[in-house]
DNA sequence: AGGGCGCGATTTTTT
DNA sequence: ATCGCGCCCT
């Protein structure tokens, strides 16, 4: 073994090192957060190489291919060259390389394309028209979704058909003929040479059901079998793993790696079950279970409130996650009257600890459970002036003028692509109406051919004709180009070629302007795509054809993110975005009932449980600050909404909690004690319930001023006897200190404030100093 | 064919 | 509030 490898099996814990060096059989290992499942993770391929496995016969499996980069590199640094070798990826990514070896099997062409979301969507969306069903019951949402499940749970057309409670529940939401709708879209996708983001796993599946050579050439090939992030598996994927490693003569050497209580992605077919499955299918080969319980991340305050929280849900993997950290700082609860409020107290808090604590504001994030909640911080961030970066929202290869050029050059490749012919034949504006497509799509679907087959022959009038055959000329120039011309090349002919370019140039708005940048950051993706060599899959040739750009983009949700990293910005996002992340100080906002628990979840157990995991996996992202905060009142669709605060708040124990700061800036005489944990009354029609809520009149601070001119002065050099300036209360001066070190607080009397003075902890103040 | 207006819905997200 | 979609009018 190199010295390498063993220097860093030192830094492991016992049960990480045993995860890492048992590597016969199948292993299970539970990994609470902050636990250094990664470390688990890549230090185990590594010591499976340094232990004589090929590098190609290890095939890791992630989720997001952020993980699998990040993996990639690790896996480098500690074996070097022979990282390249080693099959690792997405779920997607791996299984859309072994389709394309294996195409011809099931009938597809190798190059086939992969259709996203909204492709699939659209392609759903028409065949409802072509079917003349009322698209307002009919939902293409709702039955992708219906699709989506049935792939994931294995039931063909044919099976769904059968299929009892599927095809009750469709006739309950009156869309009996969504079987049908199923069997159409699957037959398009075929004939479109396509498939959607479910097949690359279901595609695969049937793939080694079907081809027993197939089956046993991959069997033969993948020895040894690593998945990240287990919990968030569905039927599907864990039977496709079943496929590969559990059979008779098999050596099952499958390690698999995930936390029962991070799983937040039932919604979309995750399921908790494969876990619990997974012990009991491998019972009797061996199976053994580690459970990372140390983290490494998280002061002992935030462990214990994650601990404690999640022993709300009804079922778990026993397991009591601790740290070494020392207690660090309670859990702070800011209480607001209001979200604008919300957003106020926050950025005010990360001026505070940025003082305070040193923080820098890449160490800081904000989580809210749904991303419209981000604007507040936003507005108030910008306020005071401090960077940060919105994650989540529409990614980069989502936004139209992206979406049109990339529509093209699929079409280059594969012209039978149906979404990216009815995206872009018409678009520039040529002339080819709804009324020409709608024939063309008829007449395809009656022969059977693409809608580019039936462009040649479609009797059509001839200013159609004069449109359809210079579209499908600006189409064949591109393809015969391809031979000798690289994806950029060919991209940038077509940007100009199909007219999109100048349509683009020629919007002069400022959105346009966004999106002519857009369109170029897309241009120099492709000559970067080409120039560069960074092709880390063993044995393959760079290619920098369009068909292989293609490929490479078409799993891929957003740019790299290497060009923020440099900046110092605090985050905003979605807690589900922040899954894997940490921060030294995280802010948990809105905790309100039904917005966190969302009303869409919050009626069963199971969504409740759910809701639970995202909230426990939102307070583990911190390193050494958590701050919660509710409002008592926020708009929402466009109307003031009242709720009481979240009932997770409730199952943090008290004495974790600091004592609450409450009303302190709201300028109300009588505070707003009711507890983070007793649920308030609550006044759906915003009339006023006696007592319980302030009007906004009265939640009305006595004094006003812009937060752009107030500048806090650094808490230590609070002295008695200073004329101070309070972002709420405004002037008052400092009459005496009291307490020492962490927690002084001031004794303030202010001009404008009723009652006159004020104690305020100088650790969370605010207070700028006048002389 | 294209623009404009009105209505309705509205979590979370990777691939 | 906001956005997207669909329908209707020009």
């Amino acid at each position: 073994m190199s010295a390498q490898l063993d220097s860093y099996l030192d830094t492991l814990n016992p049960v990480q090192r045993a995860a890492v060096t048992n590597t016969k059989g199948p292993v299970l290992v539970v990994a609470g957060p902050g636990s250094g499942k990664t470390r688990v993770l890549t230090f185990r391929i590594a010591y499976l190489i340094e232990q004589g496995a090929a590098p190609w016969e290890i095939l890791a499996l992630t989720f997001t291919n952020k993980s699998a980069r990040e993996m990639k590199e690790r896996i480098g640094k500690v074996v070097g060259e022979r990282a390249g070798g080693v099959w690792a990826g997405t779920f997607h990514s791996i299984f859309a390389r072994i389709l394309r070896v294996e195409a011809r099997h099931i009938g597809y062409p190798s190059d086939f394309t992969i259709y996203d979301t909204d492709d699939a969507k659209s392609l759903i969306g028409s065949i409802i028209k072509e079917m003349n069903l009322d698209k307002d019951i009919y939902s293409a949402n709702a039955i992708l979704q219906r699709i989506s499940s049935a792939k994931s749970n294995l039931i063909t057309p044919a099976r769904y058909a059968q299929n009892a409670e599927l095809m009750q529940q469709d006739k309950a939401a009156r869309m009996p003929l969504v079987y049908k709708i199923y069997e159409t879209y699957t037959a398009r996708c075929k004939k479109a040479g396509a498939m959607d983001f479910d097949d690359l796993l279901y595609r695969l599946f049937e793939l080694l059901q079907n081809q027993s050579e197939v089956l046993d050439k991959y069997r033969a090939k993948f020895r040894y079998l690593m998945v990240d992030e287990f919990q968030d598996t569905n039927y599907l994927q864990y039977a496709i793993l079943r496929k590969l490693c559990h059979y008779d003569g098999s050596e099952r050497n499958i390690c698999v790696v995930g936390d029962d209580a991070q799983s937040i992605y039932a919604f979309r077919g995750a399921t908790i079950q494969n876990i619990l499955d997974f012990e009991s299918d491998f019972k009797n080969f061996g199976i053994q279970v580690f459970k990372l319980e140390q983290n490494y991340r998280s002061t002992s305050h935030i462990v214990q409130a994650a601990n404690e929280v999640i022993t709300y849900n009804r079922r778990q993997i026993q397991k009591r996650i601790w740290s070494d950290k020392g207690e660090g700082q309670r859990i702070r609860l800011l209480k607001t009257m209001t979200d604008n409020e919300e957003g106020n107290r926050v950025a005010d808090t990360i001026v505070e600890q940025k003082n305070r604590d040193h923080l820098r504001n890449s160490d800081i994030a904000i989580l809210y459970r749904t991303n419209a909640q981000s604007r507040v911080f936003e507005e108030y961030l910008r306020r005071y002036n401090i960077a940060y970066k919105v994650f989540g929202g529409m990614s980069f290869y989502q936004r139209k003028e992206v979406k049109d050029l990339i529509a093209y050059l699929r079409l280059v490749v594969n012209p039978n692509d149906e979404e990216a012919m009815r995206r872009v034949i018409n678009y520039p504006r040529r002339g080819i109406g709804d009324g020409a497509l709608d024939k063309l799509a008829g007449l395809a679907n009656q022969t059977g051919k693409s809608i580019w087959e039936i462009i040649p022959e479609a009797p059509v009038p001839a200013r159609t004709r004069n449109s359809l055959d210079e579209f499908a000329t600006i189409i064949r120039e591109a393809q015969s180009r391809q031979q000798q011309a690289n994806a950029y090349e060919i991209a940038d002919f077509m940007a100009r070629r199909s007219g999109l370019l100048q349509l683009i140039n020629a919007d002069t708005s400022i959105e346009g302007m966004g999106r002519q940048e857009n369109f170029n950051a897309l241009l120099d993706a492709i000559k970067s795509f080409v120039e560069e060599d960074s092709v880390m899959d063993a044995g393959s040739v760079p290619d920098k054809s369009l068909a292989s750009y293609l490929q490479n983009i078409a799993l891929l949700t957003d740019f790299d993110e290497s060009e923020d990293e440099t900046k110092d910005r605090v985050s905003l996002m979605s807690v589900h975005s922040a899954k894997g992340l940490e921060f030294k100080s995280i802010f948990l906002v809105g905790l309100e009932e039904k917005l966190f628990p969302s009303f869409m979840s919050m009626d069963s157990p199971d969504g409740l449980d759910e809701e639970r995991r995202l909230f426990y996996v939102a307070i583990t992202r911190a390193e050494q600050l958590l701050t919660l905060s509710y409002a008592n009142a926020r708009y929402r669709f466009g109307k003031m909404t009242y709720n009481p605060p979240s009932r997770f708040l409730e199952e943090i124990p008290a004495h974790l909690i600091d004592s609450p700061v409450g009303a302190r800036s709201t300028g109300m005489t009588r505070p707003v004690d009711t507890g983070a944990a007793a649920p308030r009354p609550v006044s759906e029609s915003g009339s006023r319930v006696s007592g319980a809520f302030p009007t906004r009149r009265a939640a009305a601070p006595a004094f006003q001023m812009d937060p752009k001119d107030f500048k806090p002065s650094p808490s230590d050099q609070i002295a008695a006897g200073q004329r101070v300036l309070h972002l709420k209360f405004g002037e008052g001066k400092v009459t005496s200190i009291d307490g020492g070190a962490d927690n002084r607080v001031a004794t303030i009397v202010f001009k404008l404030s009723d009652p006159p003075e004020k104690k305020i902890m100088l650790k969370f103040a605010k207070l700028q100093i006048l002389e």
